[in-house]
DNA sequence: ATTTTATTGCAACTATATTGCAATAATACA
DNA sequence: TGTATTATTGCAATATAGTTGCAATAAAAT
């Protein structure tokens, strides 16, 4: 694996991954942000954290990718089987501690999973 | 419900998706049309079937929409519960007849699913 | 202190999808 | 059948998410 480094922007991006209670978009972190940062260098470093299995991501519905630190994930085979949930009208993504069974597939490797549930969260009903 | 017309072109997105064996996304549609059409046109076809159940989709790992004939999905929850699984070599997103078991959920409200296992298919494997 | 090269910034660019508005055409109905 | 209504379509412009190439910066190895 190539070598890294440490940096600054590094540090506050999963500082704020592990502050926040919801999944984030990368502008979301890009916001963020309490320094100058360019988005290209966010997208490159969730790249990088996702590669060495700090982070996941899910596709939302609409198509963007949301960030979580790894937690309980099996990092050795990216498989980030829990759920995840997606509001319609707030569009949070929110990660569940249920975690679906990866069945065995035939004519197919699995690497990774995405499981995504969509609809509307408690805050928005309310 | 709003009122729907019979088109030439609808038919032909619904023909398409019936003769594939993968789920397609908005623009391989578009190539497949054997007649003119805007590419605005077909997601807005698109978008119509899915609000009447016709059709479903998946975002796939790329943030791309894939589009697929509703068969045995539930229509009337909008439960598209079979795994899908998307190619990271071909891209190609499959439909699985594997259900997963929608769980019940405190705080949230679920409308839709969306299950994407990602890895590499046979073909691209050999 | 110097070298190496990972990281970052910037600008330009790609791809997917959406919107407003005018033109077209399917259906209802006189 | 002819006309009116309005769903559907096309076009151009725009929005949004993410990527790429390249030069500048800076971490860490020597």
């Amino acid at each position: 694996m190539k070598k890294t480094r440490n940096t600054q922007k590094q540090d506050f991006v999963l500082d704020i991954l592990a502050k926040s209670e919801h999944t984030m978009s990368a502008d979301a972190i890009l916001e963020a942000m309490p320094i100058k940062i360019n988005k290209t260098t966010v997208y490159r470093i969730l790249d990088r954290f996702a590669e060495k299995g700090k982070v996941h991501y899910v596709t939302g519905e609409n198509g963007k990718a949301y960030y979580a630190l790894c937690s309980d994930c099996d990092v050795e085979h990216d498989f980030h089987n829990h759920i995840h949930f997606q509001c319609k009208n707030c569009e949070k993504v929110t990660c569940l501690s249920y975690e679906i069974k990866v069945p065995e597939l035939k004519n197919f490797e699995i690497q990774e999973t995405q499981f995504l549930m969509i609809g509307v969260c408690d805050k928005c009903k309310a």
